[in-house]
DNA sequence: CCTTGACTTAGAGCTAACTATAACTGTTAG
DNA sequence: CTAACAGTTATAGTTAGCTCTAAGTCAAGG
């Protein structure tokens, strides 16, 4: 139940300072809260958040499109049907994905296997 | 042994006309050649040169880096071992990246399992 | 001959995702 | 008390990788 400043959050979580004010502007972090002296508090609620933003972000979706599954997190079991259909295509998207880059490596495998 | 013109190209290829030509601009398509009439003409072996340039940026090398080892190939076997570095350790960052992969598609299955 | 259409170029514009700057404020150590 | 420091904001700048525009050229069909 600890509070990191954001110093902290970024070590913490391997993302600059520029970049986590940057997510939260974005509207992706709407739970950050301050201290009296205005100073970005994180909770470790919020870096798991974070940490499935970094793993949506790593898996090629967009800050925009991460934002709208955010969106419909915030609203609730109302939209967990939406949400739930927006991971399942993504899930087929990182399948495409592994397939994919599993055939690129055959090719650079190959092309190192031709020693010329 | 037959030629194809930017838009043939460009379709069997999957990459726009204004891609093609940037990608020629950035150096990293040493090989085309023009027609009498100055357009571009594609041979195979141009078409098989793109589909490695895209195995390789689809496994996030990035063009300059495209470009490095295309130079590099363009001076023979004298630059054999300095390519092959790169090709292997790209490599190393694929099978690394395909982990990666795994280990969010993973996160995101615990998501949808989550039913919350 | 003339128009249409596919090409050419140089260079401008665009988007995503940061990354940095400037000016300022509040906290803390000496 | 004050200097250093870590944060704040708004806004500007950067980079990669395209993507488009404008103005022009050339070949082919009617």
């Amino acid at each position: 139940m600890s509070l990191y400043t954001i110093a902290q959050a970024s070590q913490e979580v391997e993302l600059t300072p520029y970049t986590l004010r940057y997510y939260e502007k974005e509207g992706l972090l709407p739970n950050v809260t301050k201290d009296a002296a205005g100073r970005r508090k994180y909770r470790d609620t919020d870096l798991q958040m974070i940490g499935f933003i970094k793993c949506l972000k790593g898996t090629g979706m967009s800050l925009k499109q991460i934002k709208e599954y955010g969106d419909l997190y915030k609203q609730g079991k109302a939209k967990f049907n939406e949400r739930n259909v927006m991971l399942e295509s993504h899930r087929e998207k990182i399948l495409e994905e592994i397939k994919t880059q599993k055939k690129y490596l055959k090719m650079v495998e190959a092309k190192i296997e031709m020693k010329i």
